[in-house]
RNA sequence: UGGGGCGUCGCCAAGUGGUAAGGCACUGGAUUUUGAUUCCAGCAUUCGCAGGUUCGAAUCCUGCCGCCCCAGCCA
């Protein structure tokens, strides 16, 4: 049977991509980036660029470079140009480049000065408060600064005056001189360079003025020979200003403009990128603004960045994510340019896939009831060989203590059972795992009323090698031997927040009032012995339970801490 | 009263004039010593709405409606 190989979908950008590519535009290459401003730490919608940017370059045998965006040194910081460079690493990318923009400082200083020489830029001395009443509104067209036809001469004295740092911060900015009536406001003479005497991260305190976003990064893209620049669809109304400067300043056929980076070994072959905009990926059950992730750590309402319940990279490499089920997550989702907010389930379906096909099983016991068996003496010890993994031998066996004392799982037990509750009820019988099948024959009580125990016959007939082996029950449930069990800390975490659209303020709420209090629930549970040497970062399927995580940082032989990373799809609970 | 986008199944998303892909979710049923996994089947006479062009329209035209983005010396 030939099988259709199983090609990605052709979303639109890859659609260009080719047709580029057929055309011979570009040279025939495909140069990709991915830009982050180091402001803050990356998280699944950085995930989604990451994957497209550093994907539709392999796919095209061309090349992805990282570039961090470092225009603006009141924000940023090298705390996050390093865990940037983990992340994307950690996600399961190369990049075969990796500058600053702060590295073409020369580049865009000698371009404005070009700008200038051209009529196409002026310094402008009106205030902020200025320039924004100037700048008219949404359907109001704007005036001109007085300053806009300052001569060609003067300008150019002023902006070196800048550049040398004799004006104070925000006195003066260079703009470009472009249509203060234009529609889309970006055109509305945009500002180029402000003033700004702040100690930048990489060039120190070299420059007193720092670039702008619009004309620093179409300007980066050009120098590093990038074909496609994928971005968000807010900046699409900045397209047109893109290639403005771009088309103004002809990077590819004026060598003097790259000259400096030819004298620091910076040098690549100059291209004119094309924009092109793509819709973010909004998720249920979160936020992914930098800024409400910040105020989530900032405020301690999450135990840091990489706390296990926030959408960052960090964090969910915490939470047990793996960075499989990440790239197979935004796969699946595609590239649109619609707005969209996608079921978290699918993300959760994502790792479950991918966890049941590589984490071991074990058993752990998380809410333990105590089962006596009564027909085996109170000394009784073996251990059943349990295979590792149902579906693939690979994985191997293990030997799995067993003893007439047992841990199971409360929710196991039921002293009234349901219709079609498969487990333990009293005088119902039950498989534990590996072992036989076990009726309960008495239910143990406090003053109260609570159940406190059990105790059963175990079905000598039905142990593994018997005949009575095979017999049928209902249901199976996970056990923990008492006397060998591994006491740990589990973390069970659940969404951050108990509305599936936090963003959402239309009921006058934020989403600080919808954090979902039970968030992350701690209990003390009980492992099968062999958990306990567990190294970091392991993961494992806990049957019937979930999948779970030894804690990066927490987890310690001898004092183990795992983290749930998603449950298992459960079809009982939700129609019990 | 401006400019730029977007409206196809509950959630994503193909489709670019020839008679609605796929995934997730969901619903049946089979297998199962995880109520997991796997398997098999079902799941849009209809593409925001209304007209029009055409033998034929989700695709073209016209007019409406709805949603998102833009008035930082942020990115």
């Amino acid at each position: 049977m030939a099988e259709q190989p199983a090609s990605p979908p052709q979303h639109f950008i890859r659609q260009i991509v080719a047709a580029d590519r057929a055309a011979g535009r570009h040279g025939g290459q495909v140069v990709t980036r991915f830009p982050p401003e180091p402001n803050g730490y990356l998280h699944l919608g950085h995930a989604k660029s990451i994957c497209l940017n550093f994907g539709i370059a392999a796919e095209n045998g061309g090349r992805c470079h990282l570039r961090f965006d470092d225009t603006n040194p009141a924000r940023e910081d090298p705390e996050y140009v390093q865990s940037i460079q983990d992340d994307v690493r950690w996600l399961g990318f190369a990049w075969d480049t990796l500058r600053h923009a702060s590295d073409y400082f020369e580049v865009f200083y000698l371009g404005a000065e070009k700008l200038i020489r051209m009529g196409l830029a002026y310094v402008d001395d009106l205030s902020a408060e200025q320039v924004r009443e100037y700048r008219g509104t949404l359907t109001s067209p704007g005036r001109e600064s007085p300053f806009r036809n300052r001569g060609i001469g003067e300008n150019l004295d002023l902006f070196r005056r800048m550049r040398a740092g004799e004006f104070a911060d925000g006195s003066r900015t260079l703009r470009a001189k472009i249509d203060m009536a234009a529609g889309n406001i970006n055109l509305r003479d945009p500002a180029i360079y402000r003033i700004r005497k702040l100690t930048h991260q990489n060039t120190g305190d070299a420059w007193p003025i720092y670039p702008m976003y619009d004309y620093a990064h179409c300007v980066s893209d050009a120098v590093e020979g990038i074909t496609h620049s994928l971005c968000t669809l807010e900046f699409e109304d900045h397209r047109p200003l893109y290639d403005w400067f771009l088309q103004q300043l002809d990077l590819p056929g004026d060598p003097t403009l790259t000259a400096p980076l030819r004298a620091r070994g910076l040098w690549l072959p100059p291209n004119t990128p094309q924009q092109i905009e793509f819709a973010r990926g909004n998720i249920s059950y979160t936020v992914m603004s930098k800024r409400k992730l910040l105020t989530l750590v900032q405020e301690r309402l999450v135990d840091g960045w990489d706390d296990p319940r926030m959408p960052t990279l960090s964090g969910l490499r915490r939470r047990g994510y793996t960075p499989e089920a990440i790239r197979t997550f935004w796969e699946r989702i595609g590239i649109s340019k619609q707005n969209s907010v996608i079921d978290l389930g699918v993300l959760e379906g994502c790792v479950r896939e991918d966890l049941d096909a590589r984490a071991p099983r074990r058993m752990a016991v998380l809410d333990p009831l105590q089962l006596v068996i009564t027909n085996l003496p109170p000394d009784h010890g073996e251990t059943p060989v349990l295979a590792n993994h149902p579906k693939d031998a690979a994985f191997g066996t293990r030997q799995v203590p067993f003893s007439a004392r047992l841990w199971i799982e409360r929710e196991d037990f039921m002293e009234r059972p349901l219709p079609g509750f498969h487990r333990l009820a009293p005088g119902g019988e039950v498989r534990l795992r590996g072992v036989g099948i076990v009726r309960c024959d008495e239910v143990l009580k406090d003053g109260a009323g609570s159940v406190t125990g059990l105790r059963g016959t175990l079905d000598p007939d039905s142990r593994p090698g018997r005949p009575g082996a095979e017999r049928k029950v209902k249901g199976t449930i996970h056990w923990v031997s008492a006397a060998h069990a591994v006491a740990a800390e589990v973390r069970l975490y659940d969404r951050l927040f108990d509305v599936p659209d936090p963003d959402d303020e239309s009921d006058g709420k934020t989403y600080r009032d919808h954090l979902n209090p039970l968030s992350c629930r701690v209990v003390r549970g009980f492992l099968e012995p062999m958990l306990a040497a567990a190294a970091a970062e392991e993961r494992f399927q806990f049957e019937r339970l979930g999948y779970f995580v030894a804690d990066r940082h927490q987890h310690a032989p001898g004092k183990p801490v795992f983290n749930r990373i998603v449950t298992l799809r459960d079809t009982w609970t939700h129609r019990a």
